[in-house]
DNA sequence: AATTCATTCGGAACCGGTTCCATAAATAGT
DNA sequence: ACTATTTATGGAACCGGTTCCGAATGAATT
């Protein structure tokens, strides 16, 4: 590999000559011309090693997801990797494959690679996850996840589910199953539940009954066999895109019309949901723009420029055909 | 930052020492206790640039894929992550968002970040490609696509085509319709459909007939449309699983009941074909045991282990819903 | 002509590790 | 007891960059 000292021979120059060269310091044409063309024959390219080692620092921006099979990631990992690109940062992914021990663990880890930044996609935030961002000194950024203690970009599920909820009621149905996944997950478990209920509680003629389930369609597809067969709701307001998926093979099982005998949402905008029969209502969250935003806020904090605590993505409800209006 | 010449003032030592403490050289009990100590009580990590800088390498696996939000890409990811981690090697994923530029462009950088090796899923290999991976003297590794100049692992393609063509034959379908991709893509392209071909073609009584749309399921619906309108298929083979998503809801949209009037099936084995209904018959591709293979092998690579020009990943034909027994 | 100032450049130190080499001390061999 | 080996250690060089400092040159100012 050639290097910079090697450069400076072959030009006649001084190492820190051409290394002025290369940043932008001052040296005359004429050395600049003997410079260039050594540096176009040989294809010269600094070792990135070096240039870190002694500035301390990277231009990298770590990303920790909890799994790479979901919508929700990839989209955002697009909307992270497309912004960093253009503002010239590298983009490194890491993978936890769901274990809160391992998210710890790379959180350290890109720490000790001098990462500028780290962007977590998270689920939950537990008091190691604290004591860790707190003890690396790296700019954080949650994603999808709000606490005190950070800055974040979430979503609205809150408002989302609100939206959703005031839907629902105006399509009539009057009684109403809730399917959500447990409260660690304060987005998904608790804010979409609270936003939902804070619509449909209370109003007269109408019943509303949580149920609780896990992320896996397969659960969904079983718990929601119980709710049909117990319960036997109008509709199922479920808290993720793919727990309406398990909801709706549910339905086919049970030998349900979706929408006719039984209506059904979701929450995401997975791409599927438009694509199937009958395509599902759901509150649409834009997961790209997301990581847009979440790429633009990292590299400011990188600089010390000052960003809001929250930013709030968007989201929309999108009606479609698995939502049907009561008339009884 | 603490680093190994604090460490070695601290405990009164050469900085030699404790490189040798570190990495396993001879030091006196004594020694290593006194080092032991100030390791522990300071949390000293060595500076990964000064090591790599040294070292002139790094134990990072680079993989570059063509998109994030695909199946395929998610689960072999996951399977080389998996691996990777195992054999204590770390893994960073480089998006190109489809475009072969940015793929070239990302070789470069990759090799440039000094990575141990290269494995690229790739779509096609194209010159551009076969000089760059070239021109840097790092371990490469393809897949899903097969290149005679490098090392892959490849989806059996050919022979799960044929497989599925020959269960398809098996279920009295004698008005085939195969809806492919271009040939640029050998593997999706031309292999399954060759395959394909091979067993259904020049049987008596069977017409099969050959179309052609992008990987977008958008695009499959308006095309399967028109296939319904001119052809009259019994059943459409379509080349990947959203391509036969796409046909399905074209199936939907034409009023066409499958697998009653229209049968289906698709490749790749994405979870969301067991989770609608009616199920799709597909020809499962194991792209996370791919992904494990794949990482295996270019750990094998990187240490200057024989490996073979060309490994298989398994495949398997899972009869679903969405195919019908013909008895006309 | 003497002084000042800006420009250009080379030399050396530094970033934080690893490794080679020489030396000293400890152990073994006869 | 004396030489031959091991084992343990420190010092220095090196990896490939960046940056500080001071010297040389030449133009501008008086």
């Amino acid at each position: 590999m050639v290097t910079i000292a090697d450069i400076a021979k072959m030009a006649g120059v001084a190492k820190s000559t051409v290394s002025r060269y290369l940043n932008g310091g001052s040296v005359s044409d004429e050395t600049i011309r003997k410079i260039e063309k050594v540096v176009q024959e040989t294809g010269y390219s600094p070792n990135k090693f070096a240039q870190s080692l002694k500035a301390k620092k990277t231009n990298i921006i770590g990303t920790i997801v909890p799994r790479l099979d979901s919508y929700a990631t990839s989209q955002t990992l697009i909307g992270i990797d497309e912004q960093l690109r253009d503002l010239e940062y590298q983009l490194i992914i890491s993978n936890t494959s769901q274990s809160l021990e391992r998210e710890i663990e790379n959180i350290y880890i890109l720490a000790q690679q001098k990462v500028a930044g780290i962007i977590l996609l998270a689920t939950m935030v537990t008091k190691k996850h604290i004591k860790a961002l707190h003890e690396i000194k790296v700019p954080i950024l949650l994603v999808g996840q709000e606490n005190e203690e950070f800055h974040s970009v979430i979503h609205n599920d809150y408002q989302a589910a609100h939206s959703l909820g005031e839907y629902v009621l105006s399509q009539r149905h009057t009684r109403i199953a809730y399917l959500g996944v447990a409260k660690e997950d304060i987005a998904v478990g608790v804010k979409r539940r609270e936003g939902f209920m804070s619509a449909v509680a209370d109003k007269v003629d109408t019943e509303v009954k949580y149920f609780e389930t896990s992320f896996k369609s397969e659960d969904a597809i079983h718990k929601t066999l119980e709710i049909i067969e117990q319960y036997k709701p109008s509709i199922i307001v479920c808290a993720t895109d793919n727990i309406a998926l398990g909801a709706l093979k549910a339905a086919y099982m049970s030998g349900l019309q979706v929408p006719e005998d039984l209506s059904i949402t979701g929450f995401g905008g997975y791409e599927v949901t438009d694509l199937i029969h009958p395509s599902i209502t759901t509150a649409k969250f834009f997961y790209k723009e997301a990581g847009n935003i979440a790429a633009k806020n990292m590299v400011k904090m990188v600089n010390k420029e000052e960003i809001d605590k929250v930013t709030f993505s968007k989201y929309e409800i999108i009606k479609r055909e698995s939502v049907d209006k009561r008339f009884n």
